[in-house]
DNA sequence: GTTGCTGCAAACCCTTTGCATAGGA
DNA sequence: TCCTATGCAAAGGGTTTGCAGCAAC
């Protein structure tokens, strides 16, 4: 099934957010002892500058598009990296590919998707977080994370 | 990071449930012109007699053990068919393989993942499900499924 | 008997890896 | 300069597909 851009309340992406995932990325890499490169770089700026899903070989198609040459062993070779340093996050979009989207400067948010048109609405709930938040405190955990997709469809009136 | 058998709250299996799949599976067969061959039986049987969550290659290596040749590409076909009819559902663990539950004679039941140890814990929540209705209805989404992976670390006293 | 399904093996696609070279610190 | 990161191309692993034979109905 195609993918359609997500609609709903996504939190608006501010100005200030890429220099906010530069120098995160800037601290992370410094901790974990690895090199700033201008490859690595590229690859922040496309990912803070896109606001939809993408795989990686859009990512990939959009770096060259933009005159960045990043290899695609580089690519997946950093995805994890900006992964760990809580800029990217996988989503799965019940479509079986993996695909990303930023996270730095965007709230918490959850999928929920139709099924009948692919049609994808971001949105967040406080009340399903603290529900969330209630069960996992039942098993002792404290919660990092939450991955929700709802799957249904849009009734038409 | 490797996997753990679930532990929490699952709900139990009668052994109605595997006729009750079969039922449901010839019916679904029926309606979409399929036919009833020995393998998709098989198959059916396994998915049914498993209630851990297995990938596609630990499913084809049970059916072996037990006598069923399957190929593996038989399988796969016949995946979707189980998903379809409502009998399978794939979950995502965290650690991008593709993963599968059989669904029918559980309660919904969402994860709570570890992210240090990759214990998984399965419960369910009738808040959380209320607060994902009502996300959901805000849109005008009909729920037909709900995937919630928490992760998290489980607090040591 | 007809049509759809299965098994095999090849093809495919996405991701990872080895190695020589380039480039941060 | 030292050592890590990159690019390339090849390898890898999981999944899909074409085709000939086989099994449901």
């Amino acid at each position: 099934m195609p993918n359609k851009k997500p609609s709903g309340n996504p939190a608006p992406l501010k100005p200030a957010d890429f220099d906010e995932a530069l120098e995160r990325y800037r601290e992370y890499l410094k901790r974990k002892k690895l090199l700033f490169t201008r490859e690595r770089i590229a690859i922040l700026e496309e990912v803070m500058a896109r606001h939809d899903h993408f795989s990686v070989e859009e990512l990939h198609d959009s770096l060259k598009a933009n005159g960045k040459k990043v290899s695609r062993a580089t690519l997946y070779r950093n995805l994890d990296s900006l992964k760990e340093a809580g800029i990217l996050a996988e989503v799965d979009l019940g479509n079986r590919h993996v695909q990303y989207e930023h996270v730095l400067g965007h709230r918490q948010h959850f999928h929920i998707i139709c099924e009948e048109t692919s049609e994808i609405i971001e949105d967040d709930s406080v009340e399903v977080e603290k529900a969330v938040e209630i069960l996992a405190r039942k098993h002792g955990f404290d919660v990092s994370r939450i991955k929700l997709q709802i799957f249904g469809t849009k009734r038409r009136k």
